[in-house]
DNA sequence: AGCACGCCGACT
DNA sequence: GTCGGCGTGCTC
């Protein structure tokens, strides 16, 4: 018996299949799925067994495989299709593909399954004197015999082991724990006529994929109950993904409460021993519904009728490493191989995602209104370039005023400042004005170095003029008002209230996360100040008014996206306000009050931003009316980036002949760890041989050590 | 990826 | 003379 190997390394070089004899004794418990031990040049790996046959091509001896490491079978039919059709799709290592489904337990050569954390437990001893250094460290045990060392991580390891050798505190390594979940009587919940006719709708349609289109609080997680109950009934099998955020725990515990044991859970949150747990259960058929982030696409459930895809235009569905899939194409993907329905939910969805379903590529169900009578809040615009003559700092009158009396009836607020300054764009400090590339639409990048404007799509080149060009005041400056400025505003400003602080400084403790959210939801804080991150998802009922010190920081990067995500950004935290029986108010200070993410904001009007959307995107050549790839040429060598990278514009220019090019461009982080980095964009609208030339050169460049090229269709960000 | 082989410079 | 730099090639 002869079987094919796919072995563990992740390199191109070796990311074929190696055959292997199967020693007599072995022969019964190898299957194709399951993982072995190999001899490998001089080494022992671990790889995937692909196929089982009696003969090879090889034409010297074959080396012994020397253990079967599992006895079930880790990749099922389905998936080692899968993967196959994963590595088509990315042009990344098949391996890679193998690897990127599996929890990290059953990866091939990756071992221990299970996952231990250290705990220190307190033992009290009061004969024993301690330095102050030392009490310190004893008080934050306080009622708590037994803290892990996350907990304690403010301390040196020196510190703590100087009070285990004194005997007051003892170290243990401890297994994480394991999940169980329990149901929790099913309330019954009534269906609003709308909720009621979507699910009659997706029920009885000869659709495969629908759009749910529902507005924030329009009930979409409880159409998603009733479509995975009637599928459960039929004796099939469910996926939910919903976005990789730690607020989704509050969805998850929804779903574990009404179906309790029969689901399972994958979710970065999770141990990799719970990881395993889950995985195993599911593959054991154990699991019927598998609820998680975008991985839990690749849970092997057998026999799946239905895959959800909450907020389907979440970024997180877009795997940002290799293999850099996108999930929704895997879902149909699985779908078409089990005859499933997917549903994508979200209350504004892609562009690309709509654009089908008004096409009736994919069917349209929608959800316009809030459940329960509850309205959506009143969103008012001030218009910065006149409101700035009398603010305060970056607070306008008109928010001041309105904080003033949210907080005088103790009622809370949320201030939205979506800064992600990694891009040195420039705006008028005055009016809000941007320069934009005249060929690509997008916001021009400062290059201090060479005092340059540029497009880092397509390269064009300007010189920077602090003057600006719309108001003639001589402000244009980057863009650099940060969360942390706002918060010291905040306690000038409003000198009484607590403030909390959310964004990626503030919660990079494991936990903090968590903490901030318990402590605002206690009203141990009036307001909550952050990011994106307070945006989605979150649901506190005594929030009336939310605040967005700046709508312009998302509407002003480089990015063709950039007013998509600004509009769905807005609507997200304005969604965040009145969410209970008090009526909510949204502020929103802008020196774009025109621009239409704005406004049509402002009027919760999805159809109108999509119409407009549209337009500009069929001017400029963008998706939906086109697919992008990025590819990206990379050399420690700064002129053999170059030449490759032209090289490669020639070579493709040639075969892809319906194709337009950008670039190659310098890539907008031009080096990275000493790596110097080209990048191109390719605009395409049926280019059938794009993958099969795409794939040639990325052969070509496998074993150009000097040289690496990486290659990313549908990029979420061309930079 | 890792590891051997092999061909050039500079040190006890 | 030898030690060790890293370019090249191979792994069933």
């Amino acid at each position: 018996m002869i079987v094919g190997v796919l072995v563990e390394l992740m390199n191109k070089n070796v990311d074929r299949i190696f055959d292997y004899q199967v020693p007599e004794e072995l022969t019964s418990k190898v299957k194709v799925g399951v993982r072995v031990r190999v001899p490998f040049a001089k080494r022992t790996l671990e790889g995937f067994v692909l196929e089982i046959k009696e003969t090879t091509d090889f034409h010297e001896t074959l080396r012994e495989i020397n253990e079967v490491l599992d006895d079930e079978v880790i990749l099922n039919e389905e998936l080692i299709a899968l993967g196959k059709w994963l590595q088509k799709e990315t042009l990344a290592t098949l391996i890679s593909c193998y690897q990127v489904m599996l929890p990290k337990a059953l990866k091939a050569g990756s071992h221990g399954t299970k996952k231990y954390i250290t705990v220190y437990h307190y033992i009290p001893d009061n004969n024993l004197s301690l330095t102050t250094s030392q009490k310190e460290i004893v008080a934050c045990f306080k009622d708590k015999t037994t803290l892990s060392s996350d907990d304690l991580k403010q301390f040196s390891t020196s510190r703590l082991t100087t009070l285990v050798k004194k005997g007051i505190l003892k170290k243990e390594k401890v297994e994480t724990y394991r999940l169980t979940y329990q149901k929790e009587g099913s309330s019954n919940i009534t269906l609003t006529e709308l909720q009621n006719k979507a699910v009659h709708d997706i029920l009885t349609d000869s659709h495969s994929v629908f759009l749910l289109h529902g507005v924030t609080g329009s009930g979409k997680t409880e159409v998603y109950i009733r479509l995975i109950e009637d599928t459960i009934k039929k004796g099939k099998s469910c996926i939910v993904l919903v976005p990789e955020i730690s607020l989704t725990t509050q969805i998850i515990n929804r779903f574990k409460n009404r179906f309790g044991g029969t689901i399972a859970v994958l979710h970065s949150a999770l141990s990799e021993g719970e990881k395993y747990d889950e995985y195993r259960r599911i593959a054991k058929g154990l699991a019927n519904i598998v609820i998680g982030a975008r991985s839990a696409i690749f849970a092997p459930l057998k026999n799946i009728g239905l895959i959800i895809m909450d907020e389907e235009h979440s970024d997180s569905y877009k795997q940002e490493n290799m293999p850099r899939y996108d999930t929704k194409q895997v879902a149909l993907e699985r779908a078409k191989y089990h005859h499933a329905k997917v549903v994508l939910g979200s209350a504004t969805p892609t562009l690309e995602s709509y654009t089908r379903a008004i096409k009736n590529y994919y069917k349209l169900v929608e959800l316009p209104s809030r459940i329960k009578g509850v309205s959506l809040p009143e969103i008012n615009i001030v218009d910065m370039n006149q409101a700035i003559k009398k603010a305060t700092f970056h607070f306008s009158l008109e928010l001041i005023e309105k904080m003033k009396e949210v907080l005088s009836r103790k009622e809370q607020i949320m201030l939205l400042l979506n800064r992600r300054g990694y891009s040195s764009v420039i705006i008028c400090q005055n009016c809000g004005f941007t320069k934009k590339c005249p060929r690509c639409d997008i916001t021009l990048t400062y290059h201090k170095k060479s005092n340059l404007l540029r497009c880092h799509y397509c390269g064009y080149a300007t010189t920077m003029n602090a003057t600006c060009p719309s108001c003639h005041e001589k402000a244009m400056k980057p863009l650099g008002v940060g969360t942390e400025k706002i918060e010291e505003e905040l306690k000038q400003l409003f000198p009484n209230e607590k403030v909390l602080r959310m964004d990626v400084d503030t919660t990079s403790n494991k936990g903090a996360h968590e903490k901030i959210i318990n402590s605002f939801a206690k009203g141990e804080a009036s307001i909550l100040l952050g990011t994106q991150m307070i945006a989605k998802g979150l649901d506190f009922p005594n929030v009336t008014l939310v605040g967005v010190i700046n709508a312009d920081t998302s509407l002003m990067l480089p990015d063709f996206r950039s007013s998509e995500v600004t509009f769905d950004l807005l609507n997200q935290v304005a969604g965040r306000s009145g969410r209970s029986e008090k009526k909510g108010s949204v502020i929103l200070q802008t020196f774009n009050k025109d621009h239409y993410a704005i406004f049509c904001a402002k009027e919760n009007n999805y159809k109108k931003f999509y119409m407009i959307e549209m337009k500009n995107r069929h001017m400029m050549n963008y998706p939906p009316y086109c697919y992008l790839v990025l590819i990206h040429i990379a050399s420690k060598d700064e002129e053999v980036a170059l030449k490759e990278a032209k090289r490669s514009y020639q070579v493709l220019k040639k075969y892809l002949d319906k194709t337009i090019f950008l670039g190659p461009v310098p890539a907008n982080i031009f080096k990275k760890y000493n790596i110097y980095r080209y990048q191109m964009i390719l605009k395409y609208k049926k280019q059938d041989n794009l993958h099969e030339v795409l794939e040639k050169l990325v052969k070509y460049y496998a074993s150009n050590n000097k040289v690496k090229i990486d290659i990313d269709f549908n990029p979420l960000h061309l930079s």
